[in-house]
DNA sequence: CTGCTAAATTAGGTACGACCAAAAACCTGG
DNA sequence: CCAGGTTTTTGGTCGTACCTAATTTAGCAG
């Protein structure tokens, strides 16, 4: 007897009416109640459903009046979240971000030269400027190193790699974090290369992106793994 | 006040005790009825939560005696089915998918180049062999590109990348079926193509692998577009 | 008329309790 | 020892009642 769960098809239903365009983002689907009546489900079900399109990031719940099930539509967070899940499960090793980011961000710089906006630029040099603080924490530098890889990324304008980037590059910060990973020459390094490929996105130089951008990340990545392997050896079970 | 919901609670305390890998792989969450005496939680509360986990990918639910709640690892599967949902979502153009493949693939070419071991030329091949079924249908033709696609990104012994890549072939695959994309020519060069890449991931030739995978990604993207193109002329309002 | 507070209203959140359905385990007749 | 039905465990669904949040509206003071 195949008998598919009654939530499961109620979400699918909802979801395939959401993305098929019946509801448009911001709109609010019917309160539970209504589709209770309409669907001769129990309330118990109706929710269940909800709760998987909220999770699967179709659907926004508030409550209160004019609360209700907000129909969204989901972006990079909802990637980068499962991003996260799997990089946390399966406990990918930081050599294995690094050299994901190797592999996809000198594509992302490529794209970012030909596509860049004047907004853009405005955006990446925010970043800059937020990184050549030197009197910050490393915190601080680490979420502005952040933000200037995102805004390569943003710059690109393909919502798929904005997405993929953006939950790369939160991983491999919070696998960088609270170890002595970063000193003043790194920071100094990292604000130099910054800007040269800055300079080439801003000059449309989509060859030149590429060039700077694989050489600044490896390099990142060679410094990085190095002390990484050095710490590994002297806290064998850290 | 500041009341988290009960159900996002428990939810977030079982993700982090199975990320934190309190419970394995394989092995079941207590039963629902026990979580409820467990968490003076009720039951609807502990299921709303297990659904949550559900979606995430993190535990398999199943009925009946020594049923319940698995764990699992979330996978590739769960990012692709959130970067699916996305797609969809945000109405993304083939051409955008296109161009995305363009920047990820030859990146996992050259990762393939350089990890690939044996069974993954046999799987390479296997798929070659599938392409080549000139009796086959458009779906066997595209289904069986999308799993040499797949072995590549597989061969790359990158699980981010694989689970990137096998929901953009997906994606792809969803776009240029039921459409007159592909003709015999189409699939002859596809072939030559897909040998030529495989030979140089077998030679362990990395710069040839990006070399050629780039060429054939971009041939092919540029085709489609251009049919692309003449059909979003002749059916303005498909 | 203005502005603020309090009640009414609408929606989601939680709790029980009962019962259904699936699947493994168990038992019993052959 | 085996086949087939029965029991037991565990999730799935239902219905009702009640709590909580948030907005709206009504009422009251100034």
């Amino acid at each position: 007897m195949q008998v598919p769960k009654a939530s499961d098809v109620l979400a699918e239903e909802l979801r395939e009416r959401i993305l098929r365009g019946e509801f448009r983002e911001g709109t609010v689907l019917p309160p539970e109640r209504e589709l209770v009546v309409q669907t001769q489900m129990s309330r118990t079900t109706v929710r269940e459903a909800l709760r998987i399109l909220e999770v699967q990031g179709l659907i926004r719940i508030k409550t209160g009046r004019s609360g209700g099930a907000y129909v969204q539509v989901p972006g990079e967070e909802s990637v980068a979240s499962s991003v996260n899940l799997m990089i946390r499960g399966r406990r990918i090793r930081l050599a294995a971000l690094l050299e994901t980011r190797e592999a996809i961000e000198p594509a992302c710089a490529r794209l970012a030269a030909k596509y860049r906006t004047d907004s853009d630029l405005v955006a990446l040099e925010t970043a800059n400027v937020a990184i050549s603080v030197e009197s910050g924490s490393l915190a601080d530098f680490l979420q502005a190193n952040v933000d200037w890889h995102v805004a390569v990324a943003t710059a690109s304008h393909n919502e798929l790699l904005t997405g993929f980037m953006s939950a790369l590059s939160r991983a491999i910060y919070a696998s960088t974090d609270n170890q002595g990973f970063i000193d003043a020459e790194v920071r100094s390094l990292t604000l130099r290369a910054h800007q040269r490929i800055t300079e080439a996105i801003r000059a449309r130089d989509a060859d030149g992106a590429v060039r700077r951008m694989s050489r600044h990340v490896h390099a990142y990545a060679e410094a990085v793994l190095k002390i990484d392997e050095r710490t590994a050896i002297e806290v064998p079970e850290g």
